[in-house]
DNA sequence: GACCGGTTAGCATGTTCATGCGAGGCACCC
DNA sequence: GGGTGCCTCGCATGAACATGCTAACCGGTC
């Protein structure tokens, strides 16, 4: 079985033995290979991206800049890779950075070393996994966030769809193509969604629906 | 072994061969028991708080109210249950409705048997079971959506308030006027604060303004 | 059939914006 | 003194926007 064949894991971990310990067991288990480990984030983005990863197991707390705070970084670098935060402790803060900036799942240290490689096997099909722990605060984080009161000014799909093309930059004509029609019919929307915010100006407009959670 | 052995599970699904299907699973493995199924949220929410299941699964689509509407009602009524949504279909807004109010998880109705009841098992031990797919999409939501993302782009304090200013319908004019200054001051502090968001419009700036929570 | 809301479309006008360029005053610090 | 940041101000031009008016098409409803 070759490199090719396998599912190239890299390992960012400031714990020498810990480090260690995970690089034999991916190492030593068919079909997982480990291709680099590193002591830092600022080494590991130093790699050629040649030599990119399919998983990249990524510690939380690490000298220099934070595993949670790198994701991006390392999605940057090697754009084709799954990010899993590889951790110890669950700090919520941590959990939605690393997420936020692009992370996949989000696995406790502790994890049974199989269960640990169904993991990474998960990542690598598509899925987000994570410690039962952390799902269960992902979940709990988002029924805080509540559903923001939506004002009832009841926009049509169009104007929904345009007034987020709008809020994302798009002008009258990109806003037109995207949507299939012409810049004449989006003036008409605009016109439509002014009379209903009660607002003369796309900031306003853009400002009012963000604020309602319209978009 | 008796049902106060047993993780009891209450099924919520229209299709009555699905439920039978369901039932006849759960009831014939050991450590489980079907305790209730019913066709709609209307029936299930009239059971007696006294045979309140551990685990009410809940399908999305169903005949009057929606799971996924209803799921803080069965929350209300059954305060010490968990409820996972099981459906067929992965509708984004589904998703974020059942976990805002209140769904510990989410399985897609083709889950292996095997796998489903593992599932249950988990969120009875304070975990949130989510078919893979289920688990990736929530975590991208996390990323694009509720994300309070402050991006470092130091705005100074005048910057700032002309921000707000725009957000809230002033014009150039007006927004200077209001601070104090010339027209044309409006006109750099706007250019500045287009280079720092790296946006080419107010209402560009504005949503990303909002979104970074920068007003 | 008639009516209505939603969608599409067009045109014209004046206003505002986006962005190019340049520049003076002030505070702070090495 | 010279460098650096921030705030200030000016002008000009082409592009985009706000808003006025009008009107065809279509799927429903009364």
């Amino acid at each position: 079985m070759t490199t090719t064949d396998r599912v190239k894991v890299a390992l960012v971990e400031d714990d020498r033995r810990m480090r260690e310990a995970f690089r034999v067991l991916i190492d030593g288990s068919p079909g997982f290979a480990c291709v680099a480990a590193y002591g830092s984030l600022e080494e590991a983005l130093h790699v050629p991206a040649r030599e990119a990863p399919d998983v990249v197991l990524l510690d939380i707390k690490l000298p220099g800049m934070w595993g949670s705070e790198g994701v991006d970084l390392v999605l940057k670098r090697f754009p084709g890779s799954t990010v899993l935060m590889l951790t110890a402790f669950e700090d919520e803060t941590r959990i939605i950075e690393s997420l936020c900036k692009g992370a996949s799942g989000y696995i406790l240290k502790d994890t049974p070393p199989a269960r640990l490689l169904e993991y990474i096997r998960e990542a690598t099909s598509g899925g987000a996994p994570m410690s039962p722990e952390i799902a269960r605060k992902v979940v709990t984080l988002f029924s805080t966030f509540a559903l923001p009161q939506r004002l009832d000014c009841q926009m049509k799909p169009q104007e929904t769809r345009l007034l987020a093309l709008l809020a994302d930059g798009y002008g009258y004509q990109g806003a037109a193509e995207e949507m299939g029609v012409s810049i004449n019919t989006v003036r008409s929307h605009v016109r439509s969604i002014y009379e209903k915010l009660q607002v003369h100006s796309q900031s306003e407009a853009v400002t009012k629906a963000l604020r309602a959670g319209l978009i």
